[in-house]
DNA sequence: CTCTGTGTTAATTAATCCTTAACGGATTTT
DNA sequence: AAAATCCGTTAAGGATTAATTAACACAGAG
């Protein structure tokens, strides 16, 4: 899905800030449209039917809060994402603490390529989210609901590393994965564990599978390739 | 690549500012220089190159903005980043406006911590930003996320090295590449090797290719040339 | 508590990649 | 024409990286 195709609103009372986050999403082809305070993003949201919206906190008459509240109650805004505008990075535990239904948070000062990358991370998670929990890959089907993975009628138990392994190197046939970056996804960003670890994992699902649904590039990581 | 490989060129009016900064920096390992204004930054930027500046916004003379319209047309800053030094953040409408072509800014006061943190970030993105992930030359596709080269339906695969050789060399068809910069890109800035290491990889990428994909410039340098 | 399965590491072995030295041919310079 | 330079090629070892095995710790199930 191209950017073209998302609608961003963007609400804040700070025309300046409306001006530049516009600015810079229409330049990236990004469909926008923007309020200026929590009563005027209600009846925008309704017409505009945005994919994601950019809400700033601090606001007056509404507060970003109480509009986030009231933009979920909305039909319309079934399927969509919001994400906060904070001040301040600080101010996210109490965000998130009450639970207003935010998706994710932007911390201000906003600047241009973390707002486009950040922007473009969360709708790929969305994408993710709606992903089915099983895919096939080769003439595999991976299921995360069982943990089970089916060759065939045949059905391969797998112990949690290594499923989550697989799935990751699965979900992107020929995609190299490099251990760095599947220690940070696998086990999480800041675990000490030592590279071998890794390869002991792989050897284990090559045992169950056979040798040919994962390939070594040396010197760069792994890949599925069947 | 170690902070000491980067060059940081800092343009400030402000004296105390600009020590302030590049106090910091050189303890880190960057290699600094420094402008008072925007005509001073043009003339060392030529001769220092710098991977990043650090630009203040509001410059006597020649403002930041206009100063970074300069930078940007220079061929010397083809690879390098600016990054705006802003006395605030309510300065967004501007930055956005104009599209001067900065990368980032930072908002002063400017702290240690924040600005080292900031640096590593901005320049971690541009090794990334710059990657390629997957372009044709001739009738080849390389495709770095699976390190692949694809010759119509064939797969062709190849060691770390001459894969990262072969990608630079196409990755600019036409282009000559003297073996020194070669090293520079492939090998990294200080390595030890012989020129010979890089013609024996130029045999096995021709051997897996055929010859008529990388071309000899005798005393100069290699070219991709199909 | 014991047993089993899982996750991790260390240590050893295996694979392959990288680099170099050496030599020869080609081309350019003297 | 000789000398010098540059490039291509080969084969060998050294260096790096991965595979494998065995051992241990730990958690949860029974």
């Amino acid at each position: 899905m191209e950017n073209r195709d998302f609608r961003v609103l963007v609400v804040d009372d700070e025309p300046d800030i409306i001006e530049f986050i516009d600015y810079n999403l229409k330049r990236e082809g990004y469909h926008t449209a923007n309020a200026a305070n929590g009563i005027e993003a209600l009846a925008k949201a309704k017409d505009f039917k945005p994919d994601i919206v950019l809400l700033d906190v601090m606001m007056p008459r509404m507060d970003g809060i109480e509009t986030c509240r009231q933009l979920r109650a909305m039909p319309e805004m079934d399927n969509s994402l919001i994400v906060f505008l904070t001040a301040r990075s600080e101010e996210y535990s109490e965000i998130s603490g009450f639970n207003a239904g935010a998706d994710d948070y932007i911390a201000k000062p906003i600047k241009p390529r973390v707002l486009l990358s950040r922007l473009k991370a969360i709708l790929r998670r969305r994408v993710r989210a709606n992903e089915q929990e099983s895919f096939e890959a080769g003439d595999l089907i991976i299921d995360r609901e069982s943990f089970l993975v089916y060759r065939g009628s045949q059905k391969i138990q797998f112990a949690r590393k290594e499923f989550e392994l697989l799935f990751l190197l699965a979900s992107k046939p020929g995609k190299v994965f490099t251990r760095e970056s599947i220690l940070g996804k696998v086990w999480g960003e800041d675990v000490l564990v030592v590279d071998r670890t890794i390869d002991v994992h792989i050897r284990k699902i090559r045992e169950k599978l056979g040798d040919d649904y994962i390939a070594t590039i040396k010197g760069v990581g792994y890949k599925f390739d069947k």
